[in-house]
DNA sequence: TCGCTTGTTGATGG
DNA sequence: GCCATCAACAAGCG
């Protein structure tokens, strides 16, 4: 599920639940999920601490503790479920945060992309989260256009770069660039002010609605991401049938007509 | 069995 | 050094 507006629905539902809460016991079902610890000192070290917040930055949540801070990734099939909406634990639910007061916190993945670590220090967590650019949901005009302008390469390519933006994937890559009529494949450096200015603008209103309507997939059918990946998918807006090619070496999905061709 | 999947990283070649 | 592509990781589905 989770690019940027899953990500953020993690964090606020992380911190509706368990903000304010003390850790009785982390159980780790899959070691291989903890990433820069063992398990038993994944569990030790947080283990008694108290969730103070839960901040987010493009893909990845943090979340704070009178000790050291959670990093968590979702991969492609992470999410957090809370004992109290599923009581049953689940064999995909590889690490358990058991709170005071009975209820469990628990990290599902499917697939092993994706994990947990911990950070001590601010030193620790910008080596896990790596070199990643302005948050994508709340980068300034003036940023975002002054980071394109140093890039060369796809627009897509660029787009998805958690060095450029953090925080955009697959699908809202495919999104966005269909919004603003601009080809996967056409090279930045070629877009003009207005092409750019509408990159931004695009940006945000996707991401901005993306990340208040949780099922976005579902509820914009004017979206591409509605009708993404669909035999004989057409194009929301003009109706001309969906291309899909490779583009950043992921699938693509784009309206031939809508989105010229490069040169 | 093969191909595909909303992610990231490292190797490789131009 | 930059950029594009591909394999690997991984588990499930059609």
């Amino acid at each position: 599920m989770p690019e940027l507006p899953e990500v953020e629905n993690y964090r606020r539902f992380f911190a509706e639940r368990a903000v304010g809460r003390i850790v009785l016991r982390v159980v780790v079902t899959d070691p291989t999920t903890v990433r820069n610890a063992s398990a038993r000192a994944f569990a030790r070290a947080l283990a008694g601490r108290t969730f103070l917040r839960a901040d987010r930055h493009g893909k990845w949540m943090l979340a704070r503790t009178d000790g050291p801070t959670l990093l968590v990734h979702f991969g492609m099939t992470g999410d957090l479920i809370w004992s109290g909406d599923e009581p049953p634990r689940h064999r995909h639910d590889r690490v358990i945060f058991e709170l005071e007061g009975g209820d469990e916190l628990r990290y599902r993945n499917m697939r092993r992309l994706g994990g947990v670590w911990l950070a001590h220090d601010a030193g620790e967590e910008r080596t896990v989260l790596g070199d990643l650019g302005p948050d994508a949901l709340t980068v300034g005009r003036r940023e975002f256009l002054g980071h394109l302008a140093r890039r060369r390469g796809g627009a897509k390519a660029v787009l998805m770069d958690q060095r450029f933006a953090a925080g955009v994937g697959n699908l809202i890559a495919d999104e966005v660039l269909w919004q603003a009529r601009i080809h996967p494949k056409r090279s930045v450096a070629s877009l003009d002010a207005a092409d750019r200015a509408r990159l931004f603008g695009v940006l945000r209103k996707v991401l901005t609605t993306a990340v208040e309507e949780f099922d976005y997939l579902q509820s914009r059918p004017a979206w591409l991401s509605h009708v993404r990946g669909q035999p004989g998918a057409r194009c929301p807006r003009c109706r001309a049938p969906l291309a899909r090619v490779t583009a950043a070496g992921r699938t693509t999905y784009l309206c031939p007509r809508c989105q010229p061709p490069p040169g």
